[in-house]
DNA sequence: CCGTATCCTAGAGGATACTG
DNA sequence: CAGTATCCTCTAGGATACGG
């Protein structure tokens, strides 16, 4: 496959594709629960704890479109007190590969780009 | 590398790196310009052309990010009209393979995610 | 031709309180 | 324990108009 044929699984719809997945992952939780999740079942307070800063409402917002969009699968156990559990599908599961890709892009190129802001910003703005 | 590390490059930090990367590129138009400017140099006019629905103000907006993350170069030329081209840095370059795995599995699973949300969304709103 | 300035709106996401 | 409900803020991004 040509790097011209691969990039246009970006833009060969008028980026619908991109953007689709974006608006599914792009968001604020939807990684890191996913990461969290990686390698086992996990119930609602434990994902909690592991993921620093994330509130009730957003992670229950972030289950609920994973579990919609069959990425994560929920087990309710009827028990008192209740028992709720998460864990990846195998569908979910495919999206660690290209999610680490990223974020192995990101951690080799962020001091990179941290130099280049600051170079940036020194020219645009040498004022104050 | 395990599975284990590979997810931490995505967990490791409290989520900060994934998050970065995500505010620079999880945005509307960014993944769009950078495929688009993948194998030639463009001027503003021909971007805007062959991204669709983009307008002078976000592309402009898009491009300066970009250049001040030293992910594209901009070069403009002393003429009348006024000339500007824009290109991917090589840095910018290795943004694309990462991406372009993003779109594939996109692409891959978009239909499985598709009938999963019907049936979930089915099963929730039975009631109208 | 290549932008910036201004104004505006929808929705993402935080804080807090309440419930089966 | 595992969530909803409510309220609020802030910003990404669209529309439009203007300027070098």
């Amino acid at each position: 496959m040509s790097t011209y044929e691969r990039t246009c699984l970006i833009r060969g719809d008028g980026g619908r594709t991109i953007r689709r997945i974006l608006e599914r992952i792009g968001n604020k939780w939807t990684l890191l629960v996913v990461a969290t999740l990686h390698d086992e079942r996990m119930r609602f307070t434990d994902l909690q704890q592991r993921i620093p800063g994330v509130s009730q409402r957003m992670l229950s917002l972030t289950l609920r479109q994973l579990e919609r969009d069959g990425l994560v699968s929920r087990t309710a156990y009827a028990e008192v007190p209740p028992r709720v559990e998460y864990e990846l599908t195998d569908v979910g599961r495919t999206l660690i590969d290209p999610a680490v890709r990223l974020a192995e892009w990101a951690v080799e190129h962020d001091a990179d780009i941290e130099r280049s802001q600051q170079r940036y910003d020194a020219r645009q703005q040498p004022d104050r």
